[in-house]
DNA sequence: GCCGTTTTCGGCCCGACTGTTTTCAGTCG
């Protein structure tokens, strides 16, 4: 018997949705199990117990047959049930759903039609102009789906920062603990804090290379090794991502761990810099004449090129290192300097936790405040409120914040921005709200010029706050839309609004690569978790990893303000 | 698939866009 955990069962019930659209099942049937889902991530009681209790059907949107499946996996870690589903259906098909512009019923005729079952027979096809005469298809679709595969095959060779770390942090655990080794450390665009990794870069110090190095490919995480010599092993991970751990002696250690930071760039004008003074630089070391300046850490890494260090999330060559010369670093940003957050759903749209439960961990994580905003009217699909909803969500806020004077709950929303860049909600209702968080959610396809002007326009209303994930790009699934964002961040400055960092490891909208250009604009950056429940608060922390990567500091930042200069700053912001 | 004081069948998931059509199916948020 398999052993199967709460997790496991909700990716199952996940994918059973996917499947059940792509074989064309009724809808409410897709979402009855993508409801039963959502319910189980939020359950709070152990799902083992449940289920040997029987009351798996106390929960609202499991009855009969989904209690009898759920049992099924816990009790005996496989479902019959999936597995004849998943044999049914190509796992091309699976992957093409990513593809914009083709959902279940295009997927299923170009099956029919043209016998396309993989990614790869699915690109042929275009190529081989075979869409065009399909019912239903035409030239400019079987362009958009060529473009799409593209994107999709740039996109499977990356993996989340917010993934990647997880597994990282686990290998790098193990590494410190492992026979012989003296020093480990996460190296690469992981260590550098990128949005996306191609794979995990470890390092480590050891007296054996080759004993370490045989321990690694052992490891039961490894699925394969694809390469393994006396310093340096690949592997591929169970979980898909690629792996590779350097091994060197405890002398070259923080040679090489500045090395294998990189990036290119960085490292590129580091040995430019090194040469200058007349001295080689390679990962083995810093060399005058051949001679080895000894150096016992990065710092003196640094310190020898007359550097100060250079955190490695700023190692991209955008001017750290002229920065460095000067001995002055910015004071990055750090996660003790976060004192509330905003941008969180709760149950009144489409969160899954209750204000309690996300007052709670708000405390925990030692929050002052936060900042409630669930979808504005506009939005159906995510539960948007009304006018009376938004009423009686203000109620119950006034009387939490007169119950607890200590800890603060700002009453906002996040207001959709219509095509013609009106705010959902007219000026009585938005005047209601401590703060207002403007999003565009409908109509990305609208030129750069029209998206510009229609986002300008929601930022230049009085009652908007801040700008939402500011070009709406999904991390390895959907590109920015069409806009010119740095017209949006100077008139975001002229007019004192201030720009979403958002949170969401799928997000991190506002890109790194424009938070210098903010901050030098003089535009005010929010990072906001986006939660859609309570676990989702903690997501703050790939935003400040971001905004470090941006070179932002306290100051830049508004959720720095403590609980009384925050009140004020909302407060001058609603005249 | 689930649900039910409208209760064992028939709702549930709304509206707009895109690209295909010439009145609309499919996709998407």
């Amino acid at each position: 018997m398999d052993q199967i955990d709460k997790r496991d069962v909700i990716r199952i019930l996940e994918e059973i949705a996917v499947l059940l659209e792509l074989k064309g099942e009724s809808p409410f049937k897709v979402i009855a199990y993508s409801n039963a889902a959502r319910r189980l991530e939020t359950l709070e009681e152990d799902l083992e117990e449940l289920v040997r209790r029987e009351g798996l059907t106390s929960i609202k949107g499991i009855g009969d047959a989904l209690s009898k499946k759920i049992t099924e996996l816990v009790t005996t870690g496989h479902l019959d049930y999936y597995d004849k589903l998943r044999a049914s259906i190509p796992p091309g098909h699976l992957e093409m759903l990513r593809i914009p512009g083709l959902g279940p019923k295009k997927i299923r005729a170009l099956h029919e039609k043209l016998a396309v079952e993989t990614l790869g027979e699915l690109e042929y096809a275009c190529t081989e102009n075979r869409l065009v005469e399909l019912p239903g298809f035409g030239a400019r679709t079987q362009q958009k789906i060529l473009t799409g595969i593209g994107h999709l095959k740039r996109y499977k060779e990356r993996h989340l920062y917010s993934e990647a770390l997880i597994v990282a942090e686990e290998l790098l655990a193990s590494l410190r603990g492992a026979p012989g080794v003296l020093s480990a450390s996460l190296a690469g665009s992981l260590r550098r804090g990128n949005e996306t990794v191609k794979d995990i870069d470890l390092l480590a110090a050891a007296g054996k290379p080759e004993a370490l190095s045989h321990w690694f490919a052992g490891l039961p995480d490894v699925e394969s090794v694809t390469g393994r010599g006396d310093t340096k092993v690949s592997v591929i991970l169970r979980s898909g991502i690629n792996a590779d751990l350097r091994i060197v002696s405890p002398q070259e250690y923080p040679f090489a761990l500045h090395h294998f930071t990189g990036s290119k760039e960085h490292n590129v004008a580091m040995r430019s810099r090194a040469k200058q003074l007349g001295i080689k630089m390679n990962e083995y070391g810093l060399f005058r004449d051949d001679v080895l300046i000894p150096c016992a850490s990065e710092q003196e890494v640094f310190s020898a090129l007359g550097l100060a260090w250079v955190p490695p999330e700023l190692r991209e060559n955008t001017g750290e290192i002229e920065a460095a010369a000067t001995g002055v670093m910015p004071s990055l940003l750090e996660m003790k300097d976060i004192r509330g957050i905003f941008h969180i759903h709760t149950t009144a749209s489409d969160g899954s936790s209750s204000l309690e439960a996300i007052v709670a961990a708000a405390k925990k994580l030692g929050m002052e405040y936060i900042g409630i905003a669930d979808h504005s009217e506009a939005a159906f699909y995510a539960g948007g409120l009304t006018p009376e909803a938004i009423r009686r969500q203000h109620e119950t806020i006034d009387e939490m914040n007169r119950k607890d004077p200590r800890f603060h709950i700002f009453k906002g929303i996040e207001a959709d921005i219509l095509p013609d860049g009106r705010l959902d909600y007219d000026d009585a209702t938005l005047e209601s709200f401590d703060f207002v968080i403007a999003a565009v959610h409908s109509h990305f396809g609208m030129s750069g010029e029209e998206m510009t002007a229609r986002i300008m326009k929601a930022l230049g209303n009085r009652h908007t706050t801040i700008l939402a994930h500011p070009t709406g790009s999904l991390l390895l699934a959907r590109e920015p839309y069409a806009l010119d964002l740095e017209r949006i961040i100077d008139f975001a400055a002229s007019r004192g609004k201030v720009i979403e960092l958002n949170a969401n490891p799928h997000r991190l909208d506002l890109d790194w690569r424009h938070c210098k250009y903010a901050r030098r604009q003089g535009a005010r950056i929010a990072i906001n978790p986006d939660a859609h429940h309570a676990e989702g608060l903690a997501d703050i922390r790939y935003g400040v990893n971001i905004a470090r990567k941006g070179w932002l500091e306290a100051q830049d930042v508004i959720n720095c303000m403590g609980l009384g200069e925050m009140k004020a700053f909302l407060a001058k912001d609603r005249g």
